[in-house]
This record gives structure tokens, C-alpha cells and sequence, in this order.
DNA sequence: CAAGTTACCTGACGGC
DNA sequence: TGCCGTCAGGTAACTT
């Protein structure tokens, strides 16, 4: 399941396989992803044209041509991209391929369809982008998320902490495997109200959060290499992860059974122990 | 307006 | 063997 160390890695991993690339024909399944998909646009607007930019922002990645258009795709929950022969045979679930000029092809697959790719136009794109973005948080590493920031938001707010830091709009990227993982490191239990945080507790959050994330960029970047004929074979990159799907069994920290529960409709593990419902810590 | 709930989608898995 | 229910999860639209 994708979530920022995930579309982080595969964008460093594309880039040097699109950069400077000409796309020379797209091609669609038909079938709608979360928003649907309108081929003839991506054709028009993008055959012939050269690839100069590949990006992350969020969990999206953000592709711009010479032109002036931005493609902006999303990977939803199974979403995946990578690089082929464009002779090789396409996947189940293989809904957008992008033809390039070096008989290599780029291919977004997507068993469950939740991802998306949206194209914005060379004549209104950088307003556009501009407009989608605007409404998602700080990504975790910049300066804008910082503690005060972070506290600012949380003011008044009774929201779980772990719903809280998985809403895009406060802070960009973290989904429900990160959120568990950065709450368990930072001893803090997923149900504390945001406002709750003092802000020695957020410092701890905050740098955790960005320690955890990297780590995992890290361990994807060795992990998945190759991205020619590879992509998608594997599945993500498995981290070792300490709380995340640990139900039953023993806190790597204290050894008591990790506790699930199920917050803001999200499975969430937890060491009752470790991560202590008062404020303050075990320690 | 905050916060909780549901829809979207397919495949894996457990129970019978 | 196969059928059915449940679960997984990011995001946006919806309800409370």
C-alpha cells in the first residue's frame, strides 16, 4: 500500500527511465479509476510531447511535458507503476500505458481502481496544480510542518492524534501503516485528542514521524532497483514494521500482547504498555 | 464546523 | 469444491 516512502522511491526510480523521454501514444483500458480517464485528451496532449519533470507531492506523482502540461497520478491502494518493453505483454489491471520513443512503456496498473490520473491542460495547468495542492498539508520534511504549526492545527481539536496526523490536509503522506508505526515510537496511544499534545510530545512526533519515513525511503530505494520489467512483480517493499498488523502478538519494547482497535473506521495497533492513554511517558 | 461514516473496487482468506 | 461474508485502505462526499 503506497503511502509516501512508497511513491517517494518509485518516483526516484522512474526518473531516470522518463526524463527527456518523448511519449508517443497512450493507451487506456476504459475502465474508470477514481476519477475516470479520458484518453483522447491524454493523447492529444501529450503525444509528441517530451517529459521534463517527474515529481512527488503528497502521494502523487507529478509528471510535466514541454508543453505545459502536468499528468498528476495517484496510486490509490494497489496502484503501480513501471517500466516495460512496449512488445511485452500488458497485465491484468494495466489501465494507463504511456508509449515512449525507446519502445519502452510506462504502465500504471491498479487492481482496485482507487487510483487516479488527471491530466491538466498546457493552457490552465500551473493554475490548476496550484488549486489541487493548495488544499493538502506540508509535506513532513519541509520547514511548514513544523511543531508550531502542527499545534496550531490541534488546537481545540478532540480528533484521535492518529486520525488527526493521517488527514491529508494537516500533513501530507501519512497513511495507516505509518501513522501506527511513528504513534508506537513516539509512546504515544493513537486515541490521545490532538489538542492533548504538549509540545514536548510533538517534538518526539515530529521527529520520529520524518526519521521513520526516511528510513523506510531508504530501505525501498535497495530494496526495489529495477524498475525496467520489474515494477509490480514484487509488491511493495515489506518494512519491518513493529506494531503495524501485530494483533496477538508480543511489544517488541515490553513483551505485553499489541492491542487493535479500530479508530476513525482505521485498524490500529497499539501497546497499551507502551503508549500510555495519560500524558506523559512510561519511561 | 468538527468529526464520524460510507462509497468506491478487487482479491485473499476463513468458515461452513 | 464453492459460496458467502469480511477485510484491506486513500480520498471525497456525505451525515450527524
Amino acid at each position: 500500500m503506497p503511502e509516501l516512502p512508497e511513491v517517494e522511491v518509485i518516483c526516484q526510480g522512474l526518473l531516470p527511465h522518463l526524463m527527456h523521454r518523448t511519449i508517443i501514444d497512450v493507451r487506456c483500458s476504459g475502465k474508470q479509476l477514481r476519477t475516470p480517464v479520458d484518453c483522447e485528451e491524454l493523447q492529444r496532449e501529450l503525444n509528441e510531447k517530451q517529459i521534463v519533470n517527474l515529481t512527488r507531492r503528497a502521494k502523487y506523482l507529478v509528471l510535466k511535458t514541454d508543453n505545459g502540461a502536468t499528468l498528476v497520478i495517484h496510486l490509490g491502494m494497489t496502484g503501480n507503476m513501471g517500466i516495460f518493453d512496449a512488445e511485452s505483454a500488458t497485465k491484468k489491471h494495466d489501465h494507463v500505458c504511456w508509449l515512449l520513443d525507446n519502445n519502452t512503456e510506462l504502465r500504471f496498473n491498479d487492481t482496485r481502481r482507487f487510483g487516479a490520473v488527471r491530466l491538466f491542460t498546457a493552457n490552465n495547468a500551473a493554475k490548476e496544480e496550484k488549486k489541487f495542492f493548495s488544499a493538502i498539508g506540508p509535506e513532513p520534511f519541509s520547514r511548514a510542518c513544523s511543531v508550531a504549526y502542527l499545534m496550531q492545527r490541534a488546537a481545540h481539536r478532540k480528533q484521535a492524534i492518529k486520525s488527526f496526523i493521517m488527514d491529508s490536509h494537516v500533513v501530507a503522506g501519512i497513511g495507516n501503516i505509518y501513522a501506527n508505526e511513528t504513534l508506537f515510537h513516539s509512546r504515544i496511544h493513537p486515541e490521545r485528542p490532538a489538542s492533548s499534545l504538549s509540545s514536548k510530545e510533538w517534538k518526539r512526533l515530529l521527529t520520529i514521524m520524518r526519521k521513520t519515513l526516511k528510513h523506510a525511503i531508504k530501505c525501498g530505494g535497495s530494496t526495489i532497483n529495477d524498475f525496467v520489467n520489474a515494477s509490480g512483480e514484487g509488491g511493495y517493499f515489506q518494512m519491518n514494521f513493529r506494531i503495524y498488523g501485530k494483533a496477538g502478538e508480543a511489544c517488541s519494547c515490553c513483551g505485553l500482547v499489541i492491542s487493535k482497535k479500530t479508530i476513525g473506521g482505521r485498524a490500529s495497533f497499539f501497546c497499551e504498555k507502551c503508549q500510555p492513554k495519560l500524558e506523559g511517558s512510561s519511561r
